[in-house]
DNA sequence: CCAGCAACCTAGACCTACTAGGTTTCGCTG
DNA sequence: CAGCGAAACCTAGTAGGTCTAGGTTGCTGG
């Protein structure tokens, strides 16, 4: 019988398809296995157990998005920069949520540390909030809010959280205004938020 | 042999428990049936399925939170009441992180919609917002985008999201501020955010 | 006190993850 | 081009999870 030509590149992208179609939570080794046409234990071969191949689909995922959030900002800045990350990065968790909500799983800390993904991410958003002028470590808090929010807020959309009529992008649009005035008006050191001392 | 007394709230007060140590996505009806000394099936008579424990959980543990959040803010407005709600909750999902998992996933919207808590927490966020004088659909938007970031934040803390040894506690702390900066200024439809028109 | 109804059980079907070890096929090399 | 070695894939089986059908047993109220 014609072999179906496993590799764990083949396997990993499949899982992505599989987890857009049916759910990150669905991807079962099983499911892999019946859309190859192949049992079950042929895939241990490739992958060792179902957390490698879900971390592997973690970080595919992430490279993808991250790509598409680096196009969007290059050569933007400030106000502009933020407004394309955020639209990337809502427009790939809309688009594909199975892989999304790959990239929320905690994978190794270990093994994301030295991923070559872990660090574009931070490069591309340390990059995008450089125009604000912080230091830190505002600057880490301020990555910090922003994903965050984002992330809550594309994980509450994408599981019908909101159940107000109100437009959910004219929402996302006005929490990233929001956002922005919010790294504008940065409380640095010192309370008393009342003008920039810097 | 002495029966174990089930009920379906004594099932799911235990559910709870057996969340917050080893986790939500761990809460099985197996492991539920041996922490009783019961057999699997015997649950089945109070729980019609897995589905509905996790379900009734979240119930139960968005109540347990929304209740304390309550507490928190009584009596408080304004930025006083925004940094009293964040505290309750974050202080929640870090003390009970199964149950805090548990408020997590998306339930039958029509469950959720005529349930008490659900209008509970609508009525303690909406009445802690009041204070930052928004109105529709504003109100709806600034809901979204602190419900986003508490949950972003705790979620990325809990799942060890935040690799950086910056103190999340001060993150947090930040985050809260550029919140409330956020508010205060929020952007209105035109009208160049300047002060209260009210 | 005893009837009936919960509470709990046995048995089993079906799903998933994963291991051990066997067989087949492909590609390379002599 | 034969054949050999390494993958690729398989069979068989363990373990543990969800859930159903239907039987037994203990508790309780009339």
């Amino acid at each position: 019988m014609a072999r179906a030509g496993l590799t764990t590149a083949r396997l990993v992208e499949a899982a992505a398809e599989l987890a857009d179609e049916v759910g990150f939570e669905n991807v079962t080794v099983s499911a892999l296995a019946r859309r190859f046409g192949v049992k079950d234990a042929s895939l241990y071969s490739h992958v060792k157990s179902v957390q490698e191949l879900r971390t592997r689909l973690a970080l595919l995922a992430g490279g993808e998005m991250i790509d598409r959030i680096g196009v969007a900002v290059a050569g933007r800045a400030g106000k502009d920069a933020l407004v394309a990350f955020a639209g990337a990065y809502r427009e790939y968790a809309l688009e594909h949520p199975g892989r999304y909500a790959a990239t929320q799983i905690q994978v190794d800390p270990a093994l994301v540390a030295d991923s070559a993904v872990f660090r574009r991410t931070a490069e591309v958003t340390y990059g995008m909030l450089r125009a604000y002028g912080l230091e830190e470590p505002d600057l880490t808090d301020a990555v910090r809010l922003l994903r965050s929010t984002f992330h809550g807020y594309c994980h509450l959309e994408a599981s019908g959280g909101f159940g107000h009529p109100r437009d959910v992008r004219t929402s996302w649009d006005k929490a990233v205004d929001a956002l922005h005035i919010a790294l504008d008006h940065w409380p640095r050191e010192e309370k008393k938020h009342g003008g920039e001392e810097a």
